[in-house]
DNA sequence: TTATTTTTGAAATAAATATTCCATATGCAA
DNA sequence: TTGCATATGGAATATTTATTTCAAAAATAA
């Protein structure tokens, strides 16, 4: 017989969450798993039962039971409510936040609300700047690819590193050469007409991004270029560029919004790529 | 026999309040009073079960079916769906803007609007979830530093390098010990106890960066960890840690919310090291 | 290895919840 | 008023949903 624990369980569900963080370790296997997933997706948990809510953990039923009544609960039902009554409440900070936004003129804010409404903010943007076309377009460009060099310093490696590591799990060929140590002339010679470059450079834009995307585009070489302005010099008319502006807070950029775009660039030349993959097996 | 409405009713909350506002003359006492109810508390349609809503209205429960299917449900649970969808999601601004995507441009969602919406999200929650106190403790650990360690693989590897260059633009001396490749015994040798260990990690958590925080933790090294959840084994109850959760899309979680977190801490701990900095040359 | 305990999944059972049905009440038109 | 239609409440039923049970599988200890 399971040993029942006797002490009252959490009743609300901040205190829920350091409890778990406690006895998470001492967890069976398919406990942690929905000690996980509840953690992750409090509102699931809430709202939907507990057969549609096992099947999206990946365990059985019985084990929901069992997670709630390992940690007190009478039951399922019991530890849902807790779930539940955290939703009601939620509506509240969310309604400040959004009344503070608005009155955010004279307002002392935050230094986390302040980024992330900046944040907010360029991820909005961008999706009104950024056609889909244009997204269908680079991706097409990158999928067609033998082989996708990414390249990018400064503010723009991270978001090197991101799009390689997401293209590489996608099964999309590619290779960072900012990392690299070779000379300029080294780079250029690895790069063939069949290859795509794909460039990410922001202002201040640096010399050795502009000198590769020159060189690519003398030798035919395709380019998708990914920065912050149609007056970057790294966007030429002829090659396929997406735009994505930070908003600047206090004299920082971040990189909310250009890794959403990276991500859907990197998702969509995977789509793209399989699509091809599977024409050509047919 | 009651008439059945045969038309698809409102499938989403924010078309039912129109809805309603048109048929409300129409409808019989109960039900009008249901509909001004639903209107004014939706959470409790969208959490409570008919037998305690009807309670609460002062109506028998079959009046809560009634109601449901005079509005063209299939009966009141089909109802209560449209109700919970509306608050799964719960940002208001957010959820509106998804309706009114999908009346104007039919049902297709865009790649882009897809990913923009989820990052969009994932940033309010940071918001709401990060506590300015526990980014300013973990700043404060961070600036005191005499040199900032950043560890990270993978999907965290991204922010490794964001943290890192953002750090030392701000005049914060910090090493990137991800990239070097030595064993874990000569890492753990580097580190002093004057040191901090900034680990960032995700599910599914990399053996290599959970040895090092443990090594650290054993040294009584600090150590401030950026992760998606309490229950990371690398984050401790000891320790200095902010916790990010990325929206999913199809299997994809971008960075968009943890970069912005990322950008905070760097510019909060420059902030704290600069004034820590004057104290000393006072 | 074997013995013992713990964990797990599937099916049976219990509980709850929604839905339907029908007798009765209410309102309305002649 | 009567006759007819619609609305209503309560109880019976059907359905869904949670919970328990138990045998088998893993894990752990001896």
């Amino acid at each position: 017989m399971t040993k029942v624990i006797q002490v009252a369980p959490p009743r609300v569900f901040s205190e829920l969450k350091p409890w778990l963080q406690d006895h998470y370790q001492d967890l069976p296997k398919r406990l942690q798993s929905v000690a996980v997933f509840a953690m992750h997706n409090p509102e699931v948990i809430a709202l939907n039962t507990v057969a549609s809510i096992s099947d999206q953990v990946g365990v059985t039923p019985s084990a929901m039971v069992r997670f709630a009544k390992s940690i007190g609960y009478q039951g399922f039902s019991d530890m849902q409510t807790v779930f539940q009554e955290s939703m009601r409440h939620m509506p509240q900070p969310y309604a400040e936040r959004l009344n503070s936004m608005q009155r955010s003129a004279g307002r002392k804010q935050t230094v986390l609300s302040q980024f992330t409404q900046a944040a907010a903010e360029s991820i909005a943007r961008l999706e009104q700047n950024v056609a889909e076309s244009a997204l269908l377009r680079a991706s097409e460009q990158l999928a067609q690819a033998r082989m996708v060099y990414i390249a990018g310093q400064g503010r723009a490696e991270p978001v090197v590193t991101y799009l390689h590591y997401t293209l590489v799990k996608l099964g999309v060929q590619s290779v960072i050469l900012s990392g690299m140590h070779h000379s300029m002339a080294d780079k250029a010679r690895m790069l063939r007409t069949d290859d795509v470059l794909l460039a990410i450079s922001f202002s201040p834009y640096t010399a050795n991004t502009r000198e590769l995307v020159d060189i690519c585009l003398l030798n035919k070489t395709k380019v998708v270029a990914l920065t912050d302005s149609t007056l970057s010099p790294i966007a030429r008319a002829d090659d396929y560029h997406l735009e994505v502006l930070e908003e600047e807070v206090s004299g920082f950029r971040g990189l909310s919004a250009t890794m959403c775009l990276a991500l859907c660039l990197a998702v969509e030349t995977g789509r793209v790529r399989a699509e091809l993959d599977e024409k050509l097996n047919t």
